[in-house]
DNA sequence: ACAGTTGGAGAGTAGCACTATCCAATATTG
DNA sequence: CAATATTGGATAGTGCTACTCTCCAACTGT
């Protein structure tokens, strides 16, 4: 396979799959020749995979970058990998936020070994934000968000299919990123749906 | 209070303030001269408003102007200004996506009055993507997914309170986009508690 | 032989969110 | 009341990201 019907096959500008190849978040295909490369599925995949973390997961390319680094550095083990996964996600706190807020909250709900994850920044940021417009949630809201992130945390990591470790991680990583839009769409969807039931003349 | 204390009090940077102003994010204050304006309370919250959509939203600004758009719409129904926030919210969905699939899984889930969000682009999109790196989740999962949702949308509209239009309009408007960001960090979180839980020595 | 395609590199572009500079008209201070 | 500082407002410029365009010599298929 060239690299025209790689970009074919995906629906990427060969423009575009070029830029990637010299970024390196596309490994180079096989040197044929001076002007020929050979390239496989494992192309196809990986940039299939490229482009759903940039449109789905909404990730900047050089987040993608360091996920496909916590993909590739293979027998790493899953927790390094899903830490490594969430610190590349963004947006990032806004510099300058703590976390013991945050850690308040999640010790309340008797959860542990959450240290070192960035989620804890974001997550204080939250809370301030909502404080500062006044629409802070109050505990029974936090608390019933609180258990529909574990419900979903317990699917996402039960689900891990046993394999080669390269796999498993894979799994893990892009998982958490592309499960988000999934959980937020049917929120969304939700809501809407809870509304018009709610008011059937609305 | 004059436009350098409205910077000071909510520490954004002045330069910024006026760009705001220019672009209409924040209404102009009242001219007490020609090179005098005087702001208050209500220029502080809505400042506060539109940093925290964009760093805590993460929206980009012409999403941000449509979500005040909505808030400030008024009495225009409760079931409009959240699709129009749902419309507002990026990313939309890839150009070209259908939404065949997505109504589908949302009517075997029973959820009804769905046809006009464009959550149902991106819920298709989200799938299609899955599909494409061989991670699409069983159906399992995805009812898991959609409890989850369902909970936290419940505890969305359900607390709504009661008060002035305006008010509401903007409760759920604005709840619909800060609360995203609190749900995605509490379940990185928990996806954290639970490895480590999982294994003690990982 | 020769049009067409390829891999590769560099420069250019478009959109976004600010940020810096300038200005004349006030305010404030000594 | 003079000197200094600040204000609102406009214009232009910056830095970043994610492409996209153009060029080119080396090859390929016919």
């Amino acid at each position: 396979m060239r690299i025209s019907e790689l970009a074919r096959e995906t629906g990427v500008p060969l423009a575009t799959v070029k830029f990637y190849l010299r970024e390196g978040l596309v490994p180079a295909g096989r040197a044929t020749s001076a002007t020929q490369a050979e390239y496989d599925a494992t192309h196809v995949r990986r940039l299939r995979l490229v482009r759903a973390l940039v449109e789905i997961g909404g990730l900047p390319l050089a987040a993608v970058r360091d996920v496909l680094a916590a993909v590739d550095a293979g027998p790493d083990l899953s927790m390094t990998a899903i830490g490594t996964a969430h610190a590349a996600l963004p947006p990032g706190p806004p510099p300058g936020t703590g976390t013991e807020r945050a850690l308040a909250v999640v010790e309340s709900f008797g959860w542990s070994g959450a240290g070192q994850t960035n989620a804890l920044g974001r997550l204080q940021a939250a809370l301030e934000a909502m404080d500062a417009v006044g629409l802070a949630p109050d505990p029974d809201r936090l608390r019933t968000y609180a258990d529909a992130a574990l419900t979903v945390a317990a699917a996402d990591v039960s689900d891990v299919p046993a394999g080669p470790v390269a796999d498993v991680v894979e799994y893990i990583v892009v998982g958490t990123v592309l499960y988000e839009p999934l959980l937020l769409a049917l929120r969304r969807i939700a809501q809407q749906h809870l509304f018009v039931t709610r008011r059937p003349e609305g």
